[in-house]
DNA sequence: ACAAAAGTGTTGAGAGTACACCCATGC
DNA sequence: GCATGGGTGTACTCTCAACACTTTTGT
């Protein structure tokens, strides 16, 4: 660790915050939250949602905290990102950010009335404002690694709520990979990974023939049958 | 970002530390530099190198002069892992630390003779005496990213010195991934890849036919051909 | 000439991709 | 009965995995 004679309590020490990416699917389109600013620096300015780290508070747990704050959800999918400390991003005094990304279902948000007065909006994330501190480059990041987790993983159904059709899980899909897919070989091969169960409902709104309602199976393990780059 | 009445210099102020998990390959084996501690807490027990960060330092810089006091070299492969910030985690006050990675060629160490008293060694991976503080998670951790990112990068030659046969390149992998290779079906992917340039030179020591020497081309680009969970 | 390591091709199986039509329901 | 979205199968291509012998050098 650090060198014998170090005594953690001696140093100058920078200031902790997390800072949080929250995407969802909002109107067929991939969106993040954002709050608007009121005081300076880069007031007005719109930033990602964030809160410091309390002293004796694990840093999941503020990230948490600062989710539940602007969209009044718990329990949703949350990741570490990636730890932003360079020195001058905050012009106040150093200040590193713990960044968090978390994926809520459209359906579960219910924004918390008046909570503070700030204003929060959902972007489409290729369309963003300018953004206060180093945030673009938080949410750029954010943004590749969860186009890369769909790719490998199933984190995807955490942005669906809990039961939806086939139709709506590949627009989902189509939507973050920005890819148009097949239906036949998009169903063929979700059905093959036996991580969906029926729920024996149908969908009765809408028009059409009624699709079958399925729920993502929460003991499934979705297996990476990973390509090797090589050998 | 944080409440809009947040000033950053108000709080009680955790200290941050970084600390790197050295990997290279010694003696056919995949391994990881210790350093064993002289005063408490944990004293005399193994730990990984670390530093405290300092109030005008990148982290990434931190985790370099880390690197460097352990083992003389600098430019090589550093990549920020995962930030460790439970409360308790260090007994003497509130420690977040940002855990890093690098992969370091074994015939570019050169420890710094007394650097400071403490003793340092290399360990197999598998087999890890007792660390101090968290640290056995996070070497965990640094494992499971290193044979992760072998699979679909190229982060490997990070590990080989500059110029190298296509079989020690093979049992490099075949350390790291605890696995045996097909010669024929590696050395076909690898060539393939086109992320190999041939030298010229043979190798002229040791038994046998004297085998080509490959260079790592930094202009290559890794191309991950991902194959899909889904769809 | 023999020991030691380097180098080299082919075949069969499985996965991926492209592609078009019939089915159930509401109005 | 027609408009709307739901649901289904097949053929071709490509990648992966398994497998054994010849070549070059030093002693």
């Amino acid at each position: 660790m650090m060198p014998e004679n170090y005594d953690p309590t001696r140093f100058d020490r920078p200031s902790v915050t997390v800072d949080v990416v929250i995407f969802s699917l909002v109107d067929d389109a991939l969106k993040v939250l954002l709050i608007k600013r009121e005081s300076p620096p880069y007031a007005q300015m719109w930033a990602i949602p964030g809160s410091f780290v309390k002293i004796d508070e694990a840093l999941e747990e503020a990230a948490v905290r600062a989710l539940a704050d602007e969209t009044g959800v718990k329990d949703v999918y949350t990741e570490q990102l990636f730890t932003f400390g360079k020195p001058g991003r905050d012009p106040r005094t150093r200040v590193i950010t713990v960044a968090y990304f978390a994926l809520v279902p459209h359906d579960a948000i219910h924004h918390k009335a008046g909570r503070d007065a700030s204003e929060t909006a959902w972007f489409a994330v290729p369309q963003l404002p300018a953004l206060a501190f180093d945030h673009a480059e938080i949410v750029e990041y954010a943004y590749r690694r969860l186009r890369y987790k769909l790719e490998y993983t199933s984190v995807g159904f955490q942005l669906l709520p809990d039961v939806f059709t086939l139709t709506e899980l590949q627009k989902a899909y189509e939507i973050i990979l920005s890819e148009q897919l097949d239906k036949r070989n998009f169903r063929r091969k979700i059905l093959a990974a036996e991580i969906l169960e029926e729920t024996g409902e149908k969908k009765k709104d809408g028009e059409g023939r009624p699709a079958m309602l399925y729920r993502y199976r929460e003991d499934a393990v979705a297996e990476v049958k990973t390509r090797r780059l090589f050998p």
